[in-house]
DNA sequence: GGCCGTTTCGCGGAACCTAA
DNA sequence: TTAGGTTCCGCGAAACGGCC
Protein backbone atom coordinates (compact mmCIF):
# COMPACT_ATOMS: atom_id res chain seq x y z
CA UNK A 1 0.00 0.00 0.00
CA UNK A 2 3.17 2.50 0.74
CA UNK A 3 4.34 4.19 -1.72
CA UNK A 4 8.08 3.27 -2.78
CA UNK A 5 9.85 6.73 -2.90
CA UNK A 6 13.18 4.62 -2.92
CA UNK A 7 13.53 4.44 -6.57
CA UNK A 8 13.36 8.17 -7.14
CA UNK A 9 16.73 10.34 -7.22
CA UNK A 10 17.35 12.71 -4.79
CA UNK A 11 18.69 15.99 -6.19
CA UNK A 12 18.90 19.58 -4.92
CA UNK A 13 16.52 21.71 -4.75
CA UNK A 14 16.01 25.75 -5.64
CA UNK A 15 15.29 25.93 -2.45
CA UNK A 16 17.07 24.98 1.17
CA UNK A 17 15.33 21.66 1.23
CA UNK A 18 16.06 18.73 -0.89
CA UNK A 19 13.33 16.42 -2.39
CA UNK A 20 13.43 13.22 -4.97
CA UNK A 21 12.53 13.64 -8.81
CA UNK A 22 11.58 11.39 -10.95
CA UNK A 23 13.81 11.63 -14.02
CA UNK A 24 10.97 11.57 -17.07
CA UNK A 25 11.66 10.76 -21.05
CA UNK A 26 11.63 13.74 -23.29
CA UNK A 27 8.17 15.40 -23.00
CA UNK A 28 8.57 16.86 -26.07
CA UNK A 29 7.74 13.62 -28.16
CA UNK A 30 4.56 11.77 -28.29
CA UNK A 31 5.71 8.38 -29.41
CA UNK A 32 4.98 6.63 -26.18
CA UNK A 33 1.10 7.18 -26.41
CA UNK A 34 -1.44 5.28 -28.38
CA UNK A 35 -4.58 7.27 -29.90
CA UNK A 36 -6.60 6.32 -26.98
CA UNK A 37 -3.82 7.71 -24.34
CA UNK A 38 -3.90 10.62 -26.27
CA UNK A 39 -7.22 11.77 -25.74
CA UNK A 40 -7.24 15.02 -24.44
CA UNK A 41 -10.59 15.36 -23.68
CA UNK A 42 -11.75 15.94 -20.21
CA UNK A 43 -14.60 13.64 -18.79
CA UNK A 44 -16.61 16.39 -18.06
CA UNK A 45 -15.92 19.00 -21.32
CA UNK A 46 -18.96 17.48 -23.51
CA UNK A 47 -21.29 18.93 -20.83
CA UNK A 48 -19.53 22.44 -21.07
CA UNK A 49 -20.29 23.09 -24.63
CA UNK A 50 -24.06 23.83 -23.53
CA UNK A 51 -24.45 26.44 -21.12
CA UNK A 52 -27.91 25.04 -19.96
CA UNK A 53 -28.96 23.60 -16.70
CA UNK A 54 -28.16 24.95 -13.23
CA UNK A 55 -25.51 28.30 -12.72
CA UNK A 56 -22.94 26.52 -10.96
CA UNK A 57 -21.99 28.03 -7.45
CA UNK A 58 -18.27 26.85 -8.32
CA UNK A 59 -15.88 29.46 -9.85
CA UNK A 60 -14.60 29.26 -13.60
CA UNK A 61 -11.00 28.45 -11.82
CA UNK A 62 -13.35 25.05 -9.63
CA UNK A 63 -14.80 24.00 -12.73
CA UNK A 64 -11.83 24.15 -15.13
CA UNK A 65 -9.44 22.34 -12.42
CA UNK A 66 -11.99 19.58 -11.75
CA UNK A 67 -12.95 18.91 -14.86
CA UNK A 68 -9.36 18.87 -16.34
CA UNK A 69 -8.67 15.87 -13.98
CA UNK A 70 -9.97 11.86 -14.46
CA UNK A 71 -11.47 9.81 -12.30
CA UNK A 72 -12.75 6.59 -13.92
CA UNK A 73 -15.09 7.88 -16.84
CA UNK A 74 -15.57 11.42 -15.12
CA UNK A 75 -14.07 13.97 -13.44
CA UNK A 76 -13.32 14.17 -9.28
CA UNK A 77 -16.54 15.29 -7.63
CA UNK A 78 -16.36 18.72 -5.77
CA UNK A 79 -17.21 17.01 -2.20
CA UNK A 80 -14.82 14.42 -3.14
CA UNK A 81 -12.04 16.80 -2.93
CA UNK A 82 -13.30 18.41 0.20
CA UNK A 83 -14.22 15.40 2.22
CA UNK A 84 -10.77 13.77 1.21
CA UNK A 85 -9.22 17.19 2.63
CA UNK A 86 -10.87 17.99 5.42
CA UNK A 87 -11.25 14.54 6.73
CA UNK A 88 -7.23 14.05 5.80
CA UNK A 89 -6.42 17.09 7.27
CA UNK A 90 -7.76 16.18 11.09
CA UNK A 91 -6.80 12.54 10.73
CA UNK A 92 -3.40 13.82 10.13
CA UNK A 93 -4.04 16.61 13.33
CA UNK A 94 -4.79 13.42 14.98
CA UNK A 95 -1.40 11.39 14.13
CA UNK A 96 0.67 14.56 14.49
CA UNK A 97 -0.91 14.97 18.32
CA UNK A 98 -0.39 11.46 19.41
CA UNK A 99 3.63 11.80 17.68
CA UNK A 100 2.73 9.08 14.82
CA UNK A 101 3.97 9.68 11.23
CA UNK A 102 1.15 8.63 9.20
CA UNK A 103 2.14 5.88 6.48
CA UNK A 104 -0.97 5.81 4.61
CA UNK A 105 -3.94 7.52 3.81
CA UNK A 106 -2.91 11.09 1.29
CA UNK A 107 -0.78 12.62 3.59
CA UNK A 108 1.62 9.49 3.77
CA UNK A 109 5.18 10.52 5.06
CA UNK A 110 8.26 8.61 3.78
CA UNK A 111 10.42 9.14 6.45
CA UNK A 112 13.25 8.77 4.12
CA UNK A 113 12.61 11.90 2.62
CA UNK A 114 13.83 14.16 3.90
CA UNK A 115 11.70 16.64 2.39
CA UNK A 116 8.19 15.11 3.35
CA UNK A 117 10.09 14.71 6.44
CA UNK A 118 10.56 18.23 6.65
CA UNK A 119 7.36 19.51 5.43
CA UNK A 120 5.47 16.59 7.73
CA UNK A 121 7.54 18.67 10.72
CA UNK A 122 6.33 21.83 10.41
CA UNK A 123 2.77 20.75 10.16
CA UNK A 124 3.25 18.45 13.67
CA UNK A 125 4.89 21.67 15.03
CA UNK A 126 2.54 24.15 14.66
CA UNK A 127 -0.16 21.33 15.19
CA UNK A 128 1.29 20.57 18.75
CA UNK A 129 2.15 24.01 19.32
CA UNK A 130 -1.47 24.74 19.68
CA UNK A 131 -2.36 21.14 20.67
CA UNK A 132 -5.88 22.10 23.00
CA UNK A 133 -7.46 23.77 20.14
CA UNK A 134 -6.43 21.16 17.49
CA UNK A 135 -7.48 18.56 19.77
CA UNK A 136 -10.90 19.76 20.15
CA UNK A 137 -11.65 20.51 16.43
CA UNK A 138 -10.24 16.79 15.34
CA UNK A 139 -12.86 15.22 17.19
CA UNK A 140 -15.10 13.33 14.75
CA UNK A 141 -18.25 14.57 16.48
CA UNK A 142 -17.09 17.81 14.92
CA UNK A 143 -17.57 16.39 11.67
CA UNK A 144 -20.61 16.94 9.61
CA UNK A 145 -23.50 13.64 10.08
CA UNK A 146 -22.09 11.51 7.72
CA UNK A 147 -19.02 11.23 9.37
CA UNK A 148 -17.76 9.31 12.85
CA UNK A 149 -18.30 9.78 16.15
CA UNK A 150 -21.70 12.43 14.69
CA UNK A 151 -22.84 10.04 12.87
CA UNK A 152 -23.83 7.34 15.27
CA UNK A 153 -27.30 7.35 16.65
CA UNK A 154 -28.66 8.19 18.94
CA UNK A 155 -25.93 10.30 20.66
CA UNK A 156 -26.28 14.03 21.06
CA UNK A 157 -24.73 16.05 18.48
CA UNK A 158 -24.15 19.85 17.72
CA UNK A 159 -27.42 21.61 16.79
CA UNK A 160 -25.78 23.29 13.78
CA UNK A 161 -24.28 20.46 13.09
CA UNK A 162 -24.64 20.15 8.90
CA UNK A 163 -25.77 16.62 7.43
CA UNK A 164 -22.67 16.86 4.40
CA UNK A 165 -19.52 18.42 3.62
CA UNK A 166 -21.30 21.70 2.22
CA UNK A 167 -20.50 24.98 1.53
CA UNK A 168 -21.98 25.81 5.08
CA UNK A 169 -19.60 23.27 6.89
CA UNK A 170 -16.69 23.81 5.29
CA UNK A 171 -17.12 27.79 5.30
CA UNK A 172 -17.42 27.27 9.62
CA UNK A 173 -14.27 24.48 9.35
CA UNK A 174 -12.41 27.27 7.46
CA UNK A 175 -13.65 30.09 9.74
CA UNK A 176 -9.96 30.62 11.78
CA UNK A 177 -6.76 31.73 10.99
CA UNK A 178 -5.37 28.80 13.29
CA UNK A 179 -7.19 26.02 10.80
CA UNK A 180 -6.05 27.42 7.45
CA UNK A 181 -2.27 28.18 8.54
CA UNK A 182 -2.71 24.41 9.89
CA UNK A 183 -4.48 23.48 6.28
CA UNK A 184 -1.54 25.52 4.19
CA UNK A 185 1.30 23.45 5.82
CA UNK A 186 -1.11 20.37 5.16
CA UNK A 187 -1.14 20.58 1.74
CA UNK A 188 2.66 21.73 2.01
CA UNK A 189 2.80 17.84 3.48
CA UNK A 190 0.62 16.17 0.48
CA UNK A 191 2.11 18.14 -2.32
CA UNK A 192 5.60 18.18 -0.86
CA UNK A 193 6.73 15.66 -4.32
CA UNK A 194 5.20 17.45 -6.77
CA UNK A 195 4.78 14.00 -9.55
CA UNK A 196 1.68 13.17 -11.29
CA UNK A 197 3.10 9.28 -10.12
CA UNK A 198 2.54 10.18 -6.35
CA UNK A 199 -0.16 12.83 -6.50
CA UNK A 200 -1.88 10.24 -8.29
CA UNK A 201 -1.79 7.68 -5.39
CA UNK A 202 -2.65 10.23 -2.86
CA UNK A 203 -5.68 11.79 -4.41
CA UNK A 204 -7.09 8.41 -6.39
CA UNK A 205 -8.05 10.72 -9.67
CA UNK A 206 -5.67 10.96 -12.46
CA UNK A 207 -4.58 14.06 -14.61
CA UNK A 208 -4.61 12.12 -17.90
CA UNK A 209 -5.57 8.33 -19.54
CA UNK A 210 -1.76 8.08 -19.94
CA UNK A 211 -1.48 4.46 -18.54
CA UNK A 212 2.51 4.31 -18.01
CA UNK A 213 4.70 6.27 -15.61
CA UNK A 214 4.97 8.84 -18.52
CA UNK A 215 2.67 12.16 -18.61
CA UNK A 216 2.31 14.98 -20.56
CA UNK A 217 3.39 18.52 -20.17
CA UNK A 218 0.60 20.01 -18.88
CA UNK A 219 -0.12 17.42 -16.11
CA UNK A 220 2.43 18.79 -14.03
CA UNK A 221 0.60 22.18 -14.78
CA UNK A 222 -2.43 20.57 -13.74
CA UNK A 223 -1.26 19.43 -10.38
CA UNK A 224 0.16 23.03 -9.89
CA UNK A 225 -3.25 24.00 -10.41
CA UNK A 226 -5.15 22.34 -8.12
CA UNK A 227 -2.47 23.12 -5.10
CA UNK A 228 -2.99 26.38 -5.97
CA UNK A 229 -6.81 26.31 -6.03
CA UNK A 230 -6.68 24.51 -2.56
CA UNK A 231 -4.32 26.52 -1.09
CA UNK A 232 -6.34 30.27 -2.15
CA UNK A 233 -9.23 29.71 -4.62
CA UNK A 234 -11.52 27.15 -2.04
CA UNK A 235 -11.09 29.73 0.75
CA UNK A 236 -11.95 32.48 -1.52
CA UNK A 237 -14.78 31.18 -3.02
CA UNK A 238 -16.13 29.66 0.54
CA UNK A 239 -15.52 32.93 2.30
CA UNK A 240 -17.88 34.44 -1.22
CA UNK A 241 -20.38 32.07 -1.03
CA UNK A 242 -20.50 31.67 3.31
CA UNK A 243 -22.52 34.94 3.90
CA UNK A 244 -25.30 34.13 1.14
CA UNK A 245 -25.17 30.31 2.08
CA UNK A 246 -25.20 31.54 5.89
CA UNK A 247 -28.41 34.10 5.52
CA UNK A 248 -30.52 31.19 3.02
CA UNK A 249 -30.24 28.23 5.35
CA UNK A 250 -30.82 30.32 8.76
CA UNK A 251 -27.93 29.02 10.43
CA UNK A 252 -28.24 30.74 14.16
CA UNK A 253 -24.89 32.22 15.03
CA UNK A 254 -25.25 30.76 18.37
CA UNK A 255 -25.93 27.55 17.22
CA UNK A 256 -22.24 27.29 15.43
CA UNK A 257 -19.41 25.18 16.95
CA UNK A 258 -17.70 28.32 19.19
CA UNK A 259 -14.57 26.69 18.37
CA UNK A 260 -15.08 27.62 14.61
CA UNK A 261 -16.37 30.94 15.29
CA UNK A 262 -13.10 31.65 17.04
C1' DG B 1 -2.74 -12.11 14.59
C1' DG B 2 -7.61 -11.70 15.36
C1' DC B 3 -11.42 -9.22 16.87
C1' DC B 4 -14.23 -5.40 16.94
C1' DG B 5 -15.46 -0.59 17.32
C1' DT B 6 -14.44 3.62 14.83
C1' DT B 7 -13.39 6.27 10.87
C1' DT B 8 -13.12 7.09 6.06
C1' DC B 9 -14.38 6.30 1.35
C1' DG B 10 -17.18 7.12 -2.30
C1' DC B 11 -21.40 5.52 -4.84
C1' DG B 12 -26.04 6.34 -6.17
C1' DG B 13 -29.88 8.84 -6.45
C1' DA B 14 -33.06 12.45 -4.71
C1' DA B 15 -33.69 17.21 -4.70
C1' DC B 16 -33.00 21.29 -6.68
C1' DC B 17 -32.21 24.83 -10.29
C1' DT B 18 -32.58 26.98 -14.74
C1' DA B 19 -32.22 27.30 -19.92
C1' DA B 20 -34.76 25.97 -23.76
C1' DT C 1 -43.14 21.95 -18.92
C1' DT C 2 -39.19 19.44 -19.91
C1' DA C 3 -34.55 18.23 -19.96
C1' DG C 4 -30.00 18.67 -18.57
C1' DG C 5 -26.85 19.67 -15.10
C1' DT C 6 -25.29 20.52 -10.07
C1' DT C 7 -25.42 19.83 -5.25
C1' DC C 8 -26.81 17.48 -1.28
C1' DC C 9 -27.42 13.57 1.38
C1' DG C 10 -27.68 8.76 3.17
C1' DC C 11 -25.53 4.76 3.88
C1' DG C 12 -22.98 0.27 2.81
C1' DA C 13 -18.40 -1.18 2.46
C1' DA C 14 -13.67 -0.91 3.29
C1' DA C 15 -9.88 0.54 5.93
C1' DC C 16 -7.91 1.76 10.13
C1' DG C 17 -6.39 1.26 14.74
C1' DG C 18 -6.60 -0.12 19.60
C1' DC C 19 -6.83 -3.84 22.58
C1' DC C 20 -6.19 -8.45 24.01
Amino acid sequence: MDNNYSDLELEPCSSEQSFPTTVYEDYTTTHNYTLDTLDPQPPGMARLKKNRGRKSKNSQTEISILYSFFRGQKCPKKEYIRCKIIRGQKRAIRHALNGKIPTTTIHKVNKENEGELNYWNDFANHTIDNDEFFLEMSKTVNGPKTDGAARRKGEPVSPGIQKSFNDVFCAQYFNNDLVIENYKLYLDVIFSLMEPENLIKRFDFSCCKSEDRNHFPDCHRKWNDLKDYLKEGILKDLTENSTNDLETESIEIQDLDPLLLE
